[in-house]
DNA sequence: TGATAAAAAGTTTTT
DNA sequence: CTTTTTATCA
């Protein structure tokens, strides 16, 4: 038997085999999705003879490319995944616009704008036309809008009829915002799809090698997504999708669940094929998330079938504080692996979290009990200070236009070009339509004479600035062999004796900091950081995209592109892989995981804890979605394979002095009861759902049997 | 005008 | 408990 079909069940190999051209697959968790995906993949590549260059894989996160590209890999090898298209969209539509954007006028080498970019151009712009919107609100409504499809062209003539100040206000910001952006050759996330949309629909020949186009967790696509999936699929119009309604947590990104629908009324002879089998969790543990997942109403009730025993029921906990939920926690995962005789290792445990600002509890008490722990999401490495500061120097060296990273820096390390200076700087540069780097070099070369005035010791400082800048960029530009940004990063640190920098402004930790400024380094120097697949053969004359007859393709100066690539790289990187940190002998995988949910889609432990499962905090008490935060539960839940363990905090100690937790209509004492047959009745969501207890999984409470009391004093 | 100190306010999830 | 804004001083 073909090993590429070996192992699938009888589903899974109708879906990796079927003729059909459009597929939609739905799976389930645990149903074996990637699996599934990765199989067509290789299949059509071996069974049909299509090219791998010639199929474009979709993927959300670079996590999931990454695995799928490594189950290609063994399934077929052979080299063949290396020449796929394959990442994700975002990846994916940068390097169709690196290689075409000039057809619809994109400059070269544009740069990424990140959400720390967005916010900040977003809230000067507010200050400076005087409006009281919101930042935060502006921010999340010019997304919505461009992942809509929206521009602010169109924006602008809906709002002229709807007459509302505050639409009109926001009207204006988003117009401004554009402006920016373009001025400083920025796109922001939503952009990279918008305009490689654009491209396509002027210039579908970009991607008539196209044969078949497959996506990952297709739930989570938005509106713009779709169009992409069209647009790309456009000549042959063979669509693989794969997804979970169920799991749709990104609605609050604009992903829109119609879009199932809407790629079956798309594509009429959409071949549907449901996934049933869950080959991950316990029985308990199914029944259990089908008991969340089922209470909504308006859901289209789809069966998931366990294929294990039944196993340990899911524990329910409620506890003090979170301080005592964290140790409960830590003790439950001692108890484990004593009690498994070191089947369970550290690895095999994983805390999911309904906000990356939840782990500090966790994590303290992890560290006071010496357990090795890795923090998932969050804050992330590259929006570390100290390393923004490096990133925002190498995003001036790659583009001086770049006002926003320019002012960012022009005074770090402090040059006694305070908020005036630079105000007025700014000012300037605006009204003579030159960017602020151009201004500034202008003067310092003495060309031209700034009207706004400063001091000696300033302008010395400054002409040091540019001249960084200036041979920063000579010594990139005229590198012709193999270039790494981390020479650059070198040269810059040296040239700012950014460690005595570090030193003055963080004396307390400036030990860590110098640390995170030398794992950047690292980074830089051994392109672990270039996790985008494409980047890898970059500098071995790879082609990034298949060349088409008779399209030219952008060709720009090695280096300058290495560099553009690498900040592209940060910029969709959500973490950073660090396989290097093995102290003490432990491997970099023997470590208790703790994650968001969010982070977690995708993944499974044999041992999972859903701590802070209170009303407030899941659902969120600023979620406008109850069943998206319901289906959130139910992701959480299943990437338990084993153990599941829920528990909730009866008191809140987020704002210093203890607090009642906060209750929304939830009162614990009156939902959590342990009933006659050992029946525990949680309210999660609104309503109830039950989970029977083993008994003997709560003899070591404090509170000997007695579960339907409020334990708070 | 810029640096420092004190006060105030703010916390969802991610490409 | 931390980060960002505002008031004061050099």
């Amino acid at each position: 038997m073909d090993p590429i079909l070996e192992g699938l069940n009888a589903a899974q190999y109708t879906a990796v085999t079927s003729p059909s051209t459009v597929l939609q697959i739905l799976a389930p968790p645990g149903s074996g999705k990637t699996k599934t995906l990765a199989s067509r993949v290789a299949y059509l590549l071996s069974h049909h003879g299509y090219k791998p260059w010639n199929i474009l894989c979709l993927t959300f996160t670079i996590k999931s490319a990454r695995e799928m590209k490594e189950r290609v890999a063994k399934l077929i090898g052979d080299g063949m995944e290396a020449r796929l298209i394959l990442g994700t969209f975002h990846s994916v539509c940068r390097r169709y616009l690196v290689s075409y954007g000039h057809l619809i006028g994109i400059r070269k080498g544009f740069g990424i704008a990140d959400s720390s970019d967005t916010a900040s151009i977003i809230k000067r712009i507010i200050k400076r036309l005087n409006l009281n919107i919101e930042p935060r609100k502006a921010q999340s409504r010019i997304s919505c809008s461009k992942s809509r499809g929206i521009g602010h062209a169109e924006l602008a003539q809906q709002e002229a009829k709807k007459k509302n100040v505050d639409h009109e206000e926001f009207a204006r910001v988003f117009e401004a915002y554009e402006d920016q952006l373009e001025k400083s050759n920025l796109l922001d996330y939503d952009d990279l799809l918008l305009r490689c949309v654009d491209l396509l629909r002027q210039h579908p020949t970009c991607v008539s090698n196209v044969e078949v186009v497959l996506i990952d967790e297709f739930q989570d696509t938005n509106l713009v997504q779709f169009d992409l999936m069209r647009l790309f699929a456009a000549k042959k119009k063979s669509v693989t999708t794969v997804g979970d309604p169920d799991q749709s947590i990104y609605g609050w990104r604009s992903a829109d669940i119609k879009n199932l629908k809407r790629m079956q009324k798309q594509y009429p002879d959409t071949l549907v094929i449901n996934l049933e089998d869950n080959y991950r969790s316990s029985g308990a543990i199914i029944l259990a998330a089908r008991e969340v997942i089922e209470q909504d109403e308006s859901r289209v009730s789809r069966p998931l079938l366990p294929t294990h025993c039944p196993g340990t029921v899911p524990v329910l906990r409620r506890l003090l504080s979170a301080e005592t939920e964290a140790s409960w926690i830590i003790s439950e995962i001692v108890r484990s692996i004593g009690m498994s005789g070191g089947l369970l290792a550290y690895s095999d445990f994983a805390i999911l979290l309904r906000s990356a600002s939840l782990s500090r509890t966790i994590e303290s008490a992890m560290g006071k009990a010496g357990l090795p722990y890795r923090m998932v999401g969050g804050q992330r490495f590259f929006d570390r200070i100290e390393i923004k500061i490096l990133l925002d120097y190498l995003r001036v060296v790659s583009q001086p236009e770049n006002n926003d990273a320019l002012v960012r820096i022009i005074n770090v390390p402090p040059r006694g070009l305070g908020a005036t200076t630079v105000k007025a700087l700014l000012e300037e540069a605006e009204a003579k339509g030159r960017s602020l780097w151009t201004l500034a070099r202008d003067a310092i070369q003495g060309h031209t004479i700034p009207k706004t005035r400063m001091s000696k010791t300033a302008e010395q400082r400054l002409s040091s600035l540019i001249n960084i800048i200036l041979t920063a960029r000579r010594k990139m530009l005229e590198t012709t062999t193999r270039f790494s940004p981390e020479e650059l990063l070198k040269y810059i640190i040296k040239k700012l004796d950014l460690k005595a920098y570090l030193e003055k402004a963080h004396e307390n930790d400036h030990e860590a900091r110098w640390a995170n400024v030398e794992e950047l380094l690292a980074q830089a120097s051994d392109n672990a950081i270039t996790v985008d697949e494409e980047s890898v053969d970059f500098g071995g004359g790879k082609e990034l995209l298949p060349r088409i007859e008779g399209l030219e393709q952008t060709q720009g100066n090695v280096a300058e592109e290495t560099l553009s690539k690498f900040l592209a790289n940060v910029a969709l990187a959500t973490e950073l892989q660090r396989e290097d940190d093995l102290t003490e002998g432990e491997t970099s995988n023997a470590r208790i995981i703790i994650s968001t949910i969010h982070a977690a889609k995708g993944l499974e432990w044999p041992v999972v804890f859903i701590p802070s499962a209170y009303e407030g905090s899941l659902p969120h008490s600023r979620a406008e979605d109850t069943n998206e935060e319901r289906r959130l539960l139910y992701v959480a839940m299943t990437r338990a394979q084993a153990l599941l363990y829920m528990s909730c905090p009866t008191r809140n100690s987020q704002r210093g002095k203890d607090r009642p937790a906060p209750v929304f209509g939830f009162k614990c004492s009156t939902y959590i009861c342990l009933r006659g047959n050992n029946t525990l009745t949680i309210p999660i969501l609104q309503k109830c759902f039950q989970i029977s207890c083993q008994q003997g999984a709560y003899v070591r409470s404090q509170h000997s049997g007695r579960y339907c009391q409020d334990s708070a004093p």
